[in-house]
DNA sequence: TTTTCTGCAAATTTTTTGCACTGAG
DNA sequence: CTCAGTGCAAAAAATTTGCAGAAAA
């Protein structure tokens, strides 16, 4: 079975588990996020994309969809500091949420799969008596691709 | 001097380096931002504070003065994923941003001013060959007084 | 005196909600 | 059948913008 298939049918039973009810338009939403894994969409991105399937699906039951695959810990909502919320696939199995690299020249995300902060979490966790359950990194800078034109430019 | 009055100084300076005039309007918002310091203020909360000092001034003048303190990187534009931006001033001499404890029970946002990550950056430049300018960490899990509130309700 | 800055109101953008209807279980 | 879920349009919330007048430099 292709992994796509196996990660859906894992949704479909966290939703079932929950008490929810499976919606074509949920189905048709939840398979958007996983074939655009890794793209970091608004809700109306996602919306457009899912519209090419299932094009009577309305804006806000995207949202509402996305709200409850949020709630189920399905996705993760993060914001950019750009003034509207992307979301993001939790990966299969991992334990924590992936970090960002955010570029400020060309706007591009690359996602970070390795956890690293465990020592850190150990560290907060024992001196601020905090209980860390998540976590959200973005580091800002400029990316290879960007750095290589700049010195492109200059020369 | 007070601590307050220095950093306050030293903003006034680069306003005037960047060219920006001074107001009365950015005087009140960033004297209210150095007195709020580590509230993590909504740009409406920020409006409603220095209207108390300079009832005349418009929401719109905030927006924008915190925009302008943006780009000077005297205050970084943040969001805790609750979708409104929140503003938080930038700690004198720190090369880098700190970082926040969330609580996902009583939503009290705790700081953590010690740099903690300048390892992993290394690891991400090298492996990523991505240039790091700054980061945003935020660690989601429950504080140290709703931990101990829940150890009272199972007594 | 020259520009930048401001307040106001209107416009935009993003997200949420009410409600009658539909469809999954 | 029954109640959760949906689409639509309207509302709410957050932010931005246009413009004429005000005030720094």
């Amino acid at each position: 079975m292709k992994p796509i298939e196996t990660s859906l049918l894992k949704i479909k039973e966290s939703l079932h588990d929950a008490g929810y009810k499976l919606t074509s338009q949920r189905e048709a939403t939840m398979k958007v996020l996983l074939e655009k894994e890794s793209e970091h969409m608004s809700a109306e991105e996602i919306y457009l994309l899912v519209k090419k399937v299932n094009p009577d699906i309305g804006l806000a039951t995207v949202y509402r969809t996305l709200e409850m695959l949020t709630e189920l810990e399905i996705v993760n909502k993060v914001s950019f500091d750009d003034g509207l919320a992307r979301y993001d696939l939790k990966k299969d199995g991992a334990k924590h949420f992936h970090h960002h690299l955010l570029c400020t020249q060309c706007g591009d995300i690359e996602e970070v799969h390795e956890d690293l902060l465990e020592e850190i979490e150990a560290i907060v966790e024992s001196r601020f008596q905090f209980l860390v359950k998540d976590h959200r990194l973005t580091f800002h800078g400029i990316c290879k691709k960007c750095q290589d034109q700049e010195k492109k430019g200059i020369q």
